[in-house]
RNA sequence: GGGCCUGUGGCUUAGCCCGGAUAGAGCGCCGGGCUUCUAACCCGGAUACCGGGGGUUCGAAUCCCCCCAGGCCCGCCA
């Protein structure tokens, strides 16, 4: 309801003062919605701003009145309040399964999330790429997208080219148990070392890259078979986070189809283009003054080259084609952009997230120096067992580990994402492990609680009459979810959402403590029952966007 | 050297794009609350010259300029 009641008061408040920007923001703790337009009217009109704004309000309170509206003027400010028709109407909408989601819309969205090198686990670093790429593919969903996740696989680069020459030199074996993408790293870290210690093995890592780039079929499958067997362990971390891709697209697969050439070749009719010792594109015109090399001098393609091809295919799919990258990677996804744009092509929105550090510095995946995801994930089930075992020492072995791997995935994937994407993070195991407040389980505990409640409440009637400040402010929240919907995907902000949910369980948690909703009676009882259960779907299709559990029991 | 990002109570952070009404929250600290719907909870208290300095504006955490600090990028790597 809120989406419409917005739309209501802009449309109605710009017929009245004739402005484009009616000023129209959330009135806090005054009001529903609050405008500054008297402000500006007032230079215009010569008057002062709490006079204008006084006119405004007597004018506009009997065209609001039918909608259920008031209007006040507090000074200067145009305060608007929604009132119980709203209410009702909202917690109504609320009750339905999916709520939150938005009419279908028309455009289709491709979302490219992780795509991580597969030379080594995935990382606390990694994995923030997968969070977020994961929650906006679930607002997406939710918004009425029809929505493809990507994984673009590098399979020709020199970091694998360094893992085939480690399979095929060093004799280490996997271990007993060992996840294989674990086993990738280790033989990256031993052939790192060997390379360091005698710089003429590079001559063999190259010949390994010109062989694949020729496509010479040993040397193709021997790279297949080491990435396949690195994504088989990437694919178990992310199903652990629920972050499971659709498709996986190989970067050698441009190159095999002649996607790649024939790109190419569409570059070099283009003014743009130089060939000198490489082959290269001039970008100034975008404000880049970095050339953007294609081709090597030896005739062979850069990584570039296949990702533009990768992204004329997504463009020609879909509507929308949405990435997640590093901020290392801001550069070479503006140049990617731009280049696109030339040909006329779909370029990219990107959604670029700062680094994950750890408090020691940087990671690195060729030193060896990282906390993989399936450490944190390990030990943070290992914590939200500890948790459910003191809380719940009734429940089974099974059922207590069931609730920890969600608690966990909860705690991992909250923490995460509630921190918005251009702040650099440390990575900190104290608050990864914390369950309370701000974060997932504080979340996850606040539907169990709406859960329980009406497990216990027999048979009721749907009832809307609000009017307690905590009943009232509970139901103004649910209001406001498809509102949230729709501006994270508009904005590609998925920490909102976070954000949301944790104010949603919030406002649901102080209702709990001071309004007794099984001890109430008659109406009040049935109103308190609907509310409880409108905050138990909204509470669980926020969770559900964010990939996270909603339990009924914890 | 150039470009981009960040700087908000002791710590973590929202708000910044789209300027307005006392800058929200969590952790930690102090003090309360479980014979009552799950205390992974709730209530109260202390703690913020919004990195610094100029400017624009009736009004600046928010917009502009300069400076300081930290991170990232500037490859025939990916």
């Amino acid at each position: 309801m809120f989406l419409e009641a917005r739309a209501r008061v802009e449309a109605i408040l710009r017929e009245a003062t004739g402005e484009e920007d009616v000023l129209l923001a959330d009135g806090g703790d005054h009001a529903d919605l609050a405008s500054t337009v008297a402000f500006g009217l007032a230079r215009k009109r010569r008057q002062a701003p709490a006079r204008i704004a006084q006119d405004l309000a007597t004018d506009l309170a009997g065209r609001l009145e039918p909608d259920g509206i008031a209007v006040a003027a507090t000074g200067p400010y145009l305060n608007f309040t929604f009132g119980p028709a709203y209410l009702a109407a909202s917690v109504r909408a609320a009750l339905a399964p999916g709520y939150g989601a938005l009419p279908p819309g028309t455009g289709r969205v491709v979302l490219e999330h992780t795509s991580a090198n597969p030379n080594g686990p995935l990382h606390v670093g990694h994995i923030r790429n997968s969070v977020i790429g994961d929650t906006l593919a679930r607002a997406f969903r939710k918004a009425g997208y029809p929505t493809e996740v990507q994984y673009y696989v590098n399979d020709m680069g020199r970091q694998i080219a360094i893992v085939v020459w480690g399979m095929d030199h060093l004799g280490l074996e996997p271990g007993e148990g060992e996840k294989p993408d674990h086993y990738t790293a280790r033989v990256y870290v031993a052939a790192n070392r060997r390379l360091e210690a005698e710089p003429e093995i590079t001559a063999e890592v190259d010949a390994l890259m010109r062989q694949v780039e020729a496509l010479d079929p040993a040397t193709v499958k021997k790279f297949r078979e080491a990435v396949a067997s690195c994504l088989d362990g990437f694919r178990s971390t992310l199903a652990d986070l629920a972050a499971p891709h659709d498709r996986f697209v190989h970067e050698s697969d441009f190159l095999r189809i002649g996607d790649m050439e024939r790109l190419l070749a569409r570059f070099e009719r283009r003014p743009e283009a130089h060939r000198d010792e490489v082959f290269w594109i001039d970008l100034s015109a975008h404000g880049i003054e970095n050339r953007y090399v294609l081709r090597r001098s030896d005739g062979t393609s850069v990584y570039a080259a296949r990702d533009l091809a990768y992204h004329v295919w997504k463009g020609r799919n879909a509507d929308r084609v949405i990435d997640v990258l590093g901020a290392d990677h801001k550069l070479i996804g503006a140049s990617l952009q731009a280049a696109l744009r030339m040909l006329g092509e779909v370029a990219p929105e990107i959604v670029f997230f700062e680094f994950v550090s750890l408090p020691e510095g940087s990671m690195s995946t060729r030193a060896g120096k990282f906390v993989s995801s399936d450490d944190l994930i390990a030990e943070t089930r290992r914590r939200a067992l500890e948790e459910v075992t003191a809380r719940r020492p009734e429940l089974s072995r099974e059922e207590r580990e069931a609730i920890a791997r969600s608690v966990a995935r909860a705690a991992i994937r909250y923490d995460i994402v509630r921190v918005s994407p251009e702040k650099a993070t440390v990575f900190d195991w104290t608050t990864a492990l914390d369950f309370e407040r701000q974060s997932g389980p504080y979340v996850q505990y606040a539907h169990a609680r709406a859960c329980s409640i009406l497990a216990k409440a027999g048979a009721w009637s749907e009832a809307f009459e609000y009017g307690s400040p905590h009943e009232v402010a509970l139901a103004k929240q649910i209001a406001r979810f498809p509102a949230l919907v729709q501006q994270v995907v508009g904005e590609l902000r998925p920490h909102l959402l976070a954000t949301y949910a944790r104010e949603l369980a919030d406002l649901f948690n102080t209702f709990y403590h001071f309004e007794p909703v099984l001890r109430a009676a008659g109406t009040t009882r049935d109103s308190r029952l609907t509310l409880v259960r409108a905050a138990q779907n909204t509470l669980g299709e926020a969770l559900e966007t964010l990939g996270i559990d909603a339990l009924a029991s914890m």
